[in-house]
RNA sequence: GCCGGUGUGGCGGAAUGGUAGACGCGGCGGACUCAAAAUCCGUUGGUGGCGACACUGUGUGGGUUCGAGUCCCUCCACCGGUACCA
């Protein structure tokens, strides 16, 4: 053993060894329960990032925990590889995405290497590939014909001036990001699955996920939104009816006038001869589809001249054109009750509206809804034969005059909306159908499938390539035989990470999957950022529920277990220029200014010794110079010490901080380790513990390893809160440090004690636990074949306790 | 706007409703050294006191409890998502 630690050489034997065993592939053919451990694929954006060590490093602490636990660990890795980024680097390198992609997998690849993950490489794959999507496209029509999918008109962002259909991202205050101008909404067709079919179980299934995190369970709740309520018909002078959707009958009397989107039939007929009213449904238009920015935009409207009849009271009501209704999200219609709610109140102030009560509270309070809308649930009043009646009476009361009269009708509603799969983009997965102008739209044969993306193309940022490339667009219909065109839209990237999971139990396979799916499935530990929690992990499930209805899997949900980790944030430094502007420097240009007490007061350039501005700890990031290049750390100090501190620096789900001084901390750590280990060997061989000969003092120390064993085994195995596993770990370190005897029945407490260290570690940083742990005299195995330490109950009983004593809750002193 | 989360020393964080601040970083003092680095030892929430110790302290304001960082309500700040970033 040397007498320091060398973490390259360390880190490179490890590696060596467990690449020419072939440690980490597995197969099913295994006596040991399974263990499907999974991370969320990385997208190749060109480098990893501390958010991919942070996530990936969880991921094996995990993996190797459980392989010491007696599973069959299966840890995969992959390549989410088409996407949006590759175009942008396209224009602005001259680079064809797939040659940036297949550049940016093979750096990650080899800096995913070095941190030693114990992961099976033979079933990597990257989701650009036609062995791959082949799969993807083939589900895709086999889902056709089962009529999950279908066409519609959906609405996107336009950039009038580029012609073509930007991104959420892409819009920046309105406009576009490239041409700047201003954004329209326009409706286009696109391909959409029927999630909403699925609302019902996707909304079940979150009550048996036990595994799940509480947040995430309630975000998807609240995203599929499902209510309880009354789809209710206005008739509308000299049109077609209207129809709305509300979860508030009881309120039904209150409404003083309705709201339509600006493309709704009726403000479209209403503005042919309504110049006014034209422009402003055209000023409606102009802006972005986010939500975010629909809801927070100024609320404003424009009466139609048309009128509605209530279906009660045969009121006359004024139809209004508002900018936050979007047609396509329910009818594109609402009706307004302004003393009832909160939007309505503040339009009908706005413009001078109507504003009636018609509930009352409970306890016969007194409201007032010219000052504020009283939203609560009460009992109605000014409601005619429905007074007096509460909530539930009232709706269904309201409900059942409607049914009558044929104007209104009970329904469950979902916010969920159907899934949209088409992105008007280059770099995708082709979505397979031919258009034919006399069979309409045909899914590809299966025989012809896949439809290949072509790979070696120049991209100019405005309109994909296979849109402009005849040679790629045209086919023979495969009804008719006549000629047709291809679908030149994509699909949207997630797609390929609703069932990248599935693939990897089955590599080779001549479908999605095949039997070995069965064996490994579902998921048993999912890991990923908590930014995934609606959107990737209901679609995840989605596709599973989907595959399982195919008959491809036999489960109902993908994975039981779910761990979301925080982000990784770092410190921001900025001069401001003359102009406004700031310019960010990287930490590690930057050094800190301490008070007396060590409280940082300022910064200045390492460079020039001059003041920085501080910005605050913000998520590592580009635009604020803040990311601190995994590789470097791993140079500087080796992939072991990096894993470490991203597990000792904060519990998984809270955002960690990246600080060098803390990694510094946690290079001392191993050192130390080392060289303690190195003390111990050198000592001498240790005898056969002989438990019954003990001293007090050894005795205690015995306690206090059984004791961290116990609490190393439940924070990693059971809370995955590696923080305080390590730092048991480093308590214990030190009270063996402390511990000096230099007896022989002390060298064989030692020895146990170390050797559970080593163990205790492994799952961490295995690289210097792989070299330990020869140094302690057990050759060169994999340790991840040892089992985990248990710790002896006999050991931990203590001779002496504790007790504090509190009056009135206040501490009042200690009984030992 | 809406949905979800977070808030504890100088900093990252720890704490089954029961001794707040484990562990690490930073600071301060010391040892070693010609010196520095590395390493080691001690100390470190605030205020007062020579001291034993006392008081105070977990974003804000309230509540439940013998006892609240932890449970409930209010507000504030920040972070994530908001359906075409992934």
């Amino acid at each position: 053993m040397h007498e320091h630690y060398d973490p390259k050489a360390v880190e490179a034997a490890a590696q060596a060894f467990w690449n020419r065993t072939h440690a980490f592939e597995v197969d099913e053919r295994s006596e040991r329960p399974k263990y499907f451990c999974l991370s969320m694929l990385p997208y190749p954006s060109g480098a990893l990032h501390m958010g991919h060590v942070r996530n990936y490093t969880i991921g094996d602490v995990i993996s190797r925990h459980k392989r010491m636990t007696g599973h069959n660990v299966l840890q995969p890795m992959g390549w989410d590889a088409f996407g949006l980024p590759a175009e942008n680097a396209a224009i602005k390198n001259q680079v064809p995405p797939a040659a940036w992609t297949y550049q940016n997998i093979a750096h990650m690849k080899q800096q995913l290497q070095s941190l030693g993950y114990a992961i099976d490489w033979t079933r990597e794959f990257a989701t650009c590939r036609p062995e791959y999507y082949h799969w993807e496209q083939l589900f895709f029509t086999r889902l056709f014909r089962k009529g999950v999918v279908y066409r519609k008109n959906a609405v996107v962002n336009w950039d009038p001036v580029d012609g073509t259909v930007l991104a959420n991202e892409q819009v920046i205050d309105g406009r576009g990001w490239r041409s700047g101008a201003l954004v329209e909404r326009r409706e286009i067709p696109q391909w959409f699955f029927r999630i909403t079919d699925y609302a019902e179980e996707l909304l079940a299934g979150l009550d048996r996920l036990p595994g799940w995190p509480d947040a995430v369970k309630t975000m998807q709740r609240n995203w599929i939104g499902r209510s309880e309520g009354l789809e209710i018909r206005f008739e509308v002078d000299g049109s077609e009816p209207l129809s709305v959707y509300t979860t508030r009958p009881d309120t039904l009397l209150g409404v003083t006038f309705l709201s339509v989107a600006a493309e709704h039939p009726l403000a479209v007929a209403a503005a042919a001869d309504h110049p006014e009213l034209a422009a402003f449904c055209a000023e409606c238009r102009q802006s972005g589809v986010a939500e975010a920015t629909v809801e927070t935009q100024e609320k404003r409207g424009m009466a139609t001249g048309r009128f509605a009849i209530h279906p009660i009271s045969g009121a006359r009501l004024p139809i209004h054109v508002a900018n936050f209704v979007l047609m396509g999200y329910g009818t594109g219609a609402v009706m307004a009750v302004p003393g009832h709610d909160q939007r309505d109140w503040e339009y009908a102030k706005k413009y001078r509206l109507p504003i009636v009560p018609v509930i009352a509270p409970v306890d016969g309070g007194a409201i007032d809804v010219d000052a504020a809308p009283y939203t609560e649930h009460g009992v109605c009043v000014n409601s005619g034969e429905f007074d007096g009646l509460d909530f539930a009476a009232a709706f269904t009361a309201i409900a059942d005059r409607l049914a009558l009269s044929g104007r209104g009708t009970r329904r469950v509603n979902y916010r969920l909306r159907d899934w949209g799969v088409s992105r008007q983009r280059y770099w995708g997965c082709p979505i397979p159908i031919i258009y034919c102008e006399h069979c309409g739209a045909l899914p590809v044969p299966e025989d012809q499938l896949p439809v290949l993306l072509p790979e070696d193309v120049v991209v100019d940022g405005v309109k994909s390539p296979i849109k402009s490339y005849p040679a790629w667009r045209k086919v023979a219909c495969p009804g008719c035989g006549r000629p047709a065109e291809r679908e030149t839209d994509t699909f949207d990237t997630f797609m390929e990470s609703s069932w990248y999971y599935a693939r990897y139990t089955s590599p080779g396979a001549s479908d999605l999957v095949d039997q070995r799916a069965n064996y490994w499935l579902p998921v048993d530990q999912y890991i990923g950022g908590i930014e995934h929690a609606i959107l990737h992990l209901l679609y995840f499930r989605f596709f599973h529920k989907l595959m399982r209805d195919a008959g491809l899997v036999a489960s109902d949900e993908p994975a039981t277990n779910l761990l979301c980790q925080g982000m990784v944030i770092a410190d921001t430094y900025y001069r401001e220029a003359a102009n406004g502007s700031r310019n960010w420097f990287n930490p590690a240009e930057v050094e800190t200014v301490l008070d007396e007490r060590g409280k940082v007061v300022g910064a200045r350039l390492i460079s020039d010794g001059q003041p920085v501005a501080i910005g605050g700890t913000e998520k590592m990031a580009k635009s604020k110079n803040n990311g601190v290049d995994p590789q470097t750390m791993i140079d500087k100090y080796g992939a072991d010490t990096v894993r470490l501190f991203s597990m000792f620096a904060a519990p998984p789900e809270l955002s960690l901080e990246w600080l060098e001084s803390g990694v510094e901390g946690m290079a001392r750590f191993l050192r130390r380790l080392w060289r303690e280990i190195h003390l111990h060997v050198s000592s001498g061989p240790a005898p056969a513990l002989d438990v019954g000969a003990l001293d007090a003092a050894q005795k205690a120390i015995r306690c206090k390893l059984h004791e961290t064993i116990a609490k190393v085994g439940h924070d990693i195995g059971a809370r995955h809160t590696f923080n305080t596993a390590i730092a048991a770990v480093m308590e214990l370190m030190n009270a063996l440090a402390r511990f000096d005897d230099p007896n022989a029945a002390a060298r064989a407490v030692r020895q146990e004690a170390w050797t559970a260290v080593v163990l205790l570690l492994n799952p961490i940083t295995p690289h210097i636990a792989h070299a330990l742990w020869q140094a302690l005299g057990h050759g060169e195995t994999l340790i991840e074949d040892q089992p985990f330490p248990q710790a002896d109950p006999v050991a931990m009983q203590r001779d002496l306790l504790t007790l504090a004593v509190q009056v009135n809750g206040k501490l009042r002193g200690t009984i030992t």
